[in-house]
DNA sequence: TAGTCGTGGTG
DNA sequence: TCACCAAGACT
């Protein structure tokens, strides 16, 4: 790892935020420094890219101008402002720190990181970066830009895959950080790291820091960041079931934990739980999927295989692989041993539906208008 | 700690 | 189609 002198920090901090100023992006949470407009962005942009959030981000400014706004706000608009951002539990904590403002704090912000990192929904990178940017404190904001600019700049060979090195990275930012503007350099180097320094495609030649780029100076900067590779999403299989009555289709809202908790979707069948034996077809696992609903909800159903494709969906850790399968019930079934309701298509508009449903529904649409 | 939690973009 | 990435937090 290379070390610079007080006089070296001097100059990347002169030459970083003079670059800034004059060409730093002109961001929708970039018009003030208000906490709340900090805050609710940083959350948006965890794992996000900044084009993606910008819409959603001058929606939710609209639709919950304040942080009083946001902690009284219906649990299902919230939930529909956000949808299509993914990780939602994102939302929920944002809703939960909006309440610990408003209630605990009486709607005056902590300002210092150890602070906002108590609140819901709020780490070690965006306690940073609120602090830096709204309170300007001296603190790092580490989140994945940081990690591979300094990486490279320093040579820093830990890897950033570990939980561990975050506080190698914060003790040497901590070190480098202007004092005087500690929100803009925390800024400027992640627009460091969405233009020049990218991961892949970077243009280290034609950067404003290339003389302070160690690795690039050493030609081995595609050696940085150090990252461990991730897993591949394992595959599952499953029916999804298209059940159609004049009171609507049937919805099951998913349990409360796990991957898309409290989302209503057309409700699903692991394939795997069905098979008994290998070369059991896919005929079969229909049939007995028929039975089991039969005998575990008291619902006869036939079965029919939606044609077209099978609706996929890849998770970061999971990737599904859904056979629409659909069939009709009358409007008087009993549903009470069923966890699910019916639900007009009118309503479909108010829902958040996750992705993978939305892709469902779709398929199904498309099936049906081809058939007429 | 390592696994979990979405979605869209890119090569 | 796949691997990997994008302003991470929580358990």
């Amino acid at each position: 790892m290379v070390e610079w002198s007080q006089d070296q920090i001097n100059a990347f901090q002169t030459t970083l935020l003079t670059w800034y100023d004059q060409h730093k992006r002109d961001l929708p949470w970039r018009q003030d420094h208000d906490p709340y407009h900090v805050w609710v962005s940083e959350i948006m942009l965890q794992q996000t890219q900044v084009q993606t959030v910008i819409p959603y981000y001058l929606r939710f400014m609209k639709q919950f101008p304040t942080v009083q706004s946001l902690a009284e706000a219906d649990e299902t608009d919230l939930m529909k402002a956000w949808e299509g951002l993914g990780y939602y539990s994102r939302a929920r904590n944002l809703q939960r720190a909006a309440k610990q403002v408003v209630n605990d704090y009486h709607g005056h912000w902590p300002e210092t990181a150890s602070e906002l990192q108590d609140l819901s929904g709020i780490g070690p990178y965006t306690a940073g970066a609120i602090a830096s940017i709204a309170f300007n404190q001296p603190v790092a904001a580490v989140d994945g830009n940081a990690f591979r600019v300094f990486a490279r700049l320093l040579e820093i060979d830990d890897d950033i895959a570990k939980p561990q090195t975050r506080k190698i990275f914060e003790t040497v930012i901590n070190r480098l950080i202007s004092k005087e503007r500690p929100g803009d350099f925390n800024q400027a180097i992640m627009d460091l790291g969405a233009s020049y320094m990218t991961a892949t495609n970077f243009d280290s030649s034609n950067s404003p820091v290339k003389a302070f780029n160690q690795s690039y100076l050493d030609g081995i900067e595609s050696k940085y960041p150090v990252k461990t590779k991730k897993k591949r999403p394992v595959p599952h299989n499953y029916f999804g079931l298209v059940i159609r009555s004049s009171k609507g289709y049937l919805l099951e809202k998913r349990p409360t934990s796990g991957i898309l908790p409290n989302f209503w979707m057309f409700p699903l069948y692991d394939q795997q739980a069905l098979i008994k034996e290998k070369a059991d077809s896919q005929a079969q696992l229909i049939q007995r999927l028929e039975k089991q609903l039969q005998a575990d909800y008291q619902l006869s159903i036939q079965l029919h295989k939606v044609a077209g494709k099978t609706v996929s969906h890849t998770f970061t850790h999971q990737k599904w692989l859904i056979t629409l399968l659909e069939g009709d019930l009358s409007a008087t079934a009993d549903l009470s041993y069923f966890p699910g309701k019916w639900i007009q298509t009118t309503q479909f508009p108010k829902m958040a539906f996750s992705k993978v449903q939305s892709k469902m529904w779709e398929a199904y649409q498309n099936q049906r208008l081809s058939k007429k």
